[in-house]
DNA sequence: AGAAAAACTACTCGATCGGGTGATGTTTTG
DNA sequence: CAAAACATCACCCGATCGAGTAGTTTTTCT
């Protein structure tokens, strides 16, 4: 049964409901066999290097660690490793970062079964595939800058409500210095306030909740 | 095959994959079986007019209606429906409203399968089903008065960047009003300022992105 | 119809924000 | 190593915000 010609696939996702989707499908499909699947990061890690997937499909938010960090650990490890990112939101900041750490494929859950088999195959047989809608994202956004770290502190900090002034004295800075770095992030993000900083900063995943 | 005892789901779900592991799921029970499952609103309506599931798995998030608004739909016309909710979020809004419009369950779609065919069952049986996460998410703003829709026209306002006076001039009310009601959004959230509004908005789910 | 909730407007005032400009030390990176 | 990016701090100032108070009209529900 399981073949030269059959993919092996790995599925990485603590979504159950979506890991019992995702294995249907697999199992569906006469090219490609489910070998395993995992609930967390370091699980997903594990099963990888017992079993050598020729396919890993790996959900970007995990509850041990980042799918990035799962990503980058695994091809630190098997550099050849054909890993695709999945995730919900369209408009997720980590597409990017995955695209750079090494990812070959990016997938939405939101995606037809066709086109996730479909890119599958296609990244099994050495393409990289970015769905149409994530790289129009990306063509929008690339020439962004990306936030620094200390700024993505700072806009978390907003978001909870905290005047310049409280945000100052628990980042133990001075109030001036929050201010550049709000007129930073606004600047970069293309907010006319910190408010509507905060909200773009949700919807691009930079800022969780 | 489909004796008495089985119970008839319907599952309503825009989500291909979720909609694949429900039915893997469902079809594993040996007492249930998935009648049919529907990708939008109006569809879902439209196959519980033909088959009169026992039960019905909502979606909260569809591309055509609201889940609620099916839910009010379906059991206009047959109040005797048993529908339970699915939803991504836990601190989504709309739990509250759709228990209120008569949803019998409410369901994380992040739980284990065994609880989802459990709840499928309770329900069945009469009862009515809220995961503790839930129930806990409901007894902490059970008391929060919900914000009138100017509020939230307004909230979403606030979230886009726009000044007080740039939401009175597209709402066509005077500056003051503008101020009164985001006032009565803050007191209502328990937010310290406009973008602590915004942010709780955002995670309650009563604005969307 | 009458009560209650929602929506609307006005005025004052202190607190906070955000733009502009300029500068210094550190870290990262090509 | 040198340039670029990052993080820090300071001062000025007009724009905006949010609290408080008070009142009218409209809508909704009972």
């Amino acid at each position: 049964m399981t073949d030269q010609t059959q993919i092996r696939v790995l599925s990485v996702d603590d979504h159950p409901l979506l890991r019992e989707g995702i294995a249907a499908i697999i199992n569906d499909q006469p090219d490609m066999v489910l070998t395993a699947d995992a609930s967390s990061g370091s699980e997903g890690i594990q099963k990888f290097r017992e079993l050598r997937p020729d396919i890993t499909l790996m959900d970007l938010r995990l509850p041990d660690m980042s799918g990035i960090d799962s990503l980058i650990a695994i091809r630190t490890e098997f550099s050849e490793a054909r890993i695709i990112m999945l995730t919900t939101f369209e408009g997720d900041v980590e597409i990017q970062r995955a695209l750079e750490a090494g990812a070959r494929g990016y997938m939405l859950k939101s995606m037809p079964p066709r086109e996730l088999v479909e890119v599958i195959r296609q990244v099994h047989a050495g393409e990289k595939r970015v769905p149409p809608e994530v790289a129009a994202h990306l063509a929008e956004h690339m020439s962004d800058e990306e936030l620094t770290g200390r700024e993505i502190d700072v806009l978390r900090h907003i978001a909870g409500g905290n005047r310049n002034r409280d945000i100052a004295e628990k980042l133990f800075i001075s109030e001036e210095t929050v201010k550049v770095h709000i007129k930073h992030i606004m600047d970069k993000l293309g907010a006319s306030d910190r408010t509507q900083a905060v909200a773009i900063g949700v919807r691009r995943g930079i800022i969780q909740f």
